[in-house]
DNA sequence: ACCGAACCGTAACGTACGGTACGGCTTCCT
DNA sequence: AGGAAGCCGTACCGTACGTTACGGTTCGGT
């Protein structure tokens, strides 16, 4: 998939990649166990060894590490396509419990090991402009919750609940609000643990923050 | 300051290596122009070509590859110690002043080639948990500005414009505010141009966010 | 003028790792 | 049963790169 290898069949009708077969997902699940353990040494072999496949499969299926890598990106943001918040009637209550679980969510994606690895790995790619890893990753991290969030934003403006001009000015001010430091902190190997009672009480405080903001109806501020 | 990081307080000392001499530091730069080359492979034969001088040399003076990149991290580190925000009257107006120009100048930092580098190379070798380039970036990053930041908050909150109860949520805060998504995206490779008027703005835009949830007075808003 | 230290340029060495080849085993099809 | 295909384990190859070694040059001190 990656580079000139052999074209042959495997992309005709899907956009990249055909879903893994069971076999495969092993692998790829392998190939996160492994860079996830500290200083895990990312090669072909630790990966063949760690799976218990051989290395000719490994290029048979993957065309070459980048291919690999690349798969197990996809493959980890396939399973991250999570937390579909269906319409509701979306009053003033319902639009604060959605962004609370938005930056819930958020925050105990971007604090889990295997997203700082992911990351860890893209920006490592970006670096050498090798590969596309970090777009894939910034498609399904941030701008696919972007995707996701905005619909909501904007419903709770036609409802009279938030006030704003652009809507992409307002979702970053909210990405801002739930993520601070977090992720660079965590990126650049500071230990900073996130309970889940605190993920909870940090995205409810940014949504606090973010309805003071833009809110049109005072929340209440008061209120526990 | 916030979690258990050995974040001991800014050494005004040289805390590892002594100031390096001109002809290394002209290594240095060396290394810094070619990890921002895009795809630079940041080799030591590279670098001895860059500054023209032998591999021996550079084995000599930084002992090894992670020796010279320590090295670089801090002979950087050592040059943005700027901005000292001397206490003036402090009346609103020169706060939101203050202010305002952290959130630009960290912009400008985080958006720099230099910083982005960097930043990719500590975020690198922190997943390998090799050396402290992590530590290093991040005390001289998000810790240094919270730690020149934090006083400008407290004065602000004992000249009654400001209030909260904690400096370090305060901080985190506007940070948040100010950074938003960009340097991740960066990190990841996006194309992300920040014009020197589009900082400018970012920065008021922020600032007046972190005024609206922490001014003790409403700043005038509708004012020019 | 002489000596030694510092340094440059380059060659050489050892290893790690991406990628390939091959023998043997299992499974499945006919 | 027999053959073919897929795959595992391992040995192997070539290259890149960190590290070391060495000859040659410059330069300050005596």
């Amino acid at each position: 998939m990656v580079s000139a290898t052999k074209s042959f069949a495997p992309e005709t009708a899907a956009p990249d990649a055909a879903e893994p077969t069971a076999r495969q997902a092993a692998v790829l699940d392998a190939v996160l166990a492994l860079m996830q353990e500290s200083g895990g040494q990312l090669t072909m072999t630790a990966v063949a060894r760690r799976a218990s496949c051989s290395k000719e499969t490994l290029y048979k299926w993957f065309g070459d590490r980048d291919g690999l890598l690349t798969a197990t990106v996809q493959w980890q943001a396939s399973r991250v396509r999570a937390g579909r918040y269906d319409r509701q009637k979306l009053d003033a209550s319902s639009l604060r419990d959605s962004l609370r679980g938005f930056a819930a969510n958020w925050l105990s994606v971007i604090s889990s090991p295997t997203s700082i690895a992911l990351n860890r790995l893209a920006i490592s790619h970006a670096a050498s402009k090798q590969s596309n890893l970090g777009q894939i990753v910034l498609d399904n991290g941030r701008f696919a919750i972007g995707n996701r969030l905005k619909p909501v934003l904007e419903e709770g403006r036609a409802a009279g609940l938030l006030q704003f001009d652009d809507t992409e000015a307002a979702f970053r001010t909210f990405f801002g609000l739930a993520g601070r430091d977090v992720q660079i902190r965590l990126l650049l190997g500071d230990t900073l643990t996130l309970e889940k009672s605190e993920i909870a009480r940090d995205a409810a405080a940014a949504t606090d923050q973010f309805l003071a903001l833009y809110g049109r109806t005072e929340p209440k501020p008061a209120a526990a």
